[in-house]
DNA sequence: CCTGCCGCAAAGGTATGACTTATTCAAGAG
DNA sequence: CTCTTGAATAAGTCATACCTTTGCGGCAGG
């Protein structure tokens, strides 16, 4: 999953640094520098500022140095953009972004699933839409978590379509980052978790607009849970 | 815009040939064999293959070499391999996916963009459904093309979600791509256009609801006559 | 004092050779 | 037939040299 070797090590470093703005924008940094910085050689330092530059959070020109660019630019699809953003101090921004995204997403997704699903997959999402159920009651949080997490992604997935797909890691991210951060109550809402059960159950019998309501309801709610906890 | 130099070259030969399949999954290419082919040195190929790596598109291990990556684990948001597969055999799946994700996104941004929206873009929209009316009717389709692009990404910037924003040039790409390849009428329809002006009417006023429909309308819409002309 | 040209120096970009390390595969020992 | 071991291979890293671009300062001329 991740990136492997010395580049990997220094992109783990300067990535959530630049990330959470402890490098902030038109900072410049020099190759040299960083090579001395990390002992490592030029191979190394350039193979990793290429990646940012991939994603659009550096720029380097000769004779400037490698500067930091405009957050606005970078590219906030990025898997790593995204969990370094959810790591440091633009944590609340990323999630609401996240959140409206989601809003966006889900209940499409969900209304494409009752329709492409496949067989095994509405099997899938009965049986954690149960699981979902009896670990709430037992108030098993991290198991809850992870079926949770697995419900999303299997919707998405079962969506057909690939771009919802790969949102699955993502929203898994926000659900793992809301638990963290204390952003959710100690105990899964009894509502929420019927809202799972009637999706799973529209999913299941193939009522598309059933699908998409009661996860329009869920990820709705989810997002004013987090605009009231963050605060406005 | 794009990436610089050598590295670059080689990106934009591999990256395409990739995601068109003309290099094929588990196809496995050393890097040896890169340099000769392109007559450029380590350096070189190293980095670009380093790109290639963070989209997720080619995985390189040692004693084995380069091996392209399933379909299923590229990063399908990023800038670069959505061009590419738009570029390639791949485009009516690429079409068809961006499609989907635009009916999802785009009613939600405009409803965002009614309650978000500074003056000045509310300005913007409404001078650019005046244009979209104007150049229809004249059937000036560059123009046309061009306030199209600019109507939509205005609405998701407006939105004031920094992840709905960066769909912007993504959008424009699928409005481009379905222009060059004749997927559309030769002369814009004039309902889609009237939506045009209710979607700019809604957001100018405020009404979050009503331009969340229009738009929704405008892009089912859309995504149908897609479905239409490639077949099913 | 301002303007524009020119050349230097600083920083990244590329090339190359040597060496290291992990990993596969096959040969040989048990 | 299995397990071990070793050699071959390809990527990973380092150090160095040289090329190319470009910002800036100085100098000449207006």
């Amino acid at each position: 999953m991740e990136i492997q070797g010395l580049p990997g090590r220094l992109l783990a470093d300067l990535g959530p640094a630049i990330a959470s703005g402890e490098i902030p924008e038109g900072a410049v940094l020099r190759g040299e520098e960083l090579e001395a910085r990390y002992g490592v050689s030029r191979t190394v330092v350039r193979e990793a500022i290429r990646i940012l530059e991939s994603m659009r959070m550096v720029a380097s020109r000769r004779r400037v140095g490698i500067t930091v660019q405009p957050k606005s630019g970078w590219d906030v699809f990025d898997p790593l953009v995204i969990r370094w953003r959810l790591a440091g101090a633009d944590r609340s921004a990323q999630l609401r972004s996240l959140g409206s995204l989601r809003v966006a997403v889900e209940p499409a997704a969900a209304a494409l699933a009752a329709v492409h699903a496949t067989d095994d997959q509405r099997r899938e999402l009965g049986a954690l839409a149960v699981e979902l159920t009896v670990t709430a009651r037992a108030a098993d949080l991290a198991t809850f978590l992870r079926h949770d997490i697995a419900f999303h992604a299997t919707i998405l997935r079962a969506s057909g379509n690939e771009m919802f797909a790969h949102l699955g890691d993502t929203v898994g991210a926000v659900l793992t980052g809301r638990t963290e951060h204390q952003l959710m109550p100690h105990q899964p809402e009894p509502y929420a978790v019927k809202l799972h059960r009637e999706v799973a159950d529209a999913i299941c019998t193939g009522q598309a607009d059933a699908a998409e309501q009661a996860m329009r309801t869920i990820v709705q709610g989810a997002l004013a849970e987090l605009d009231a906890t963050l605060g406005s």
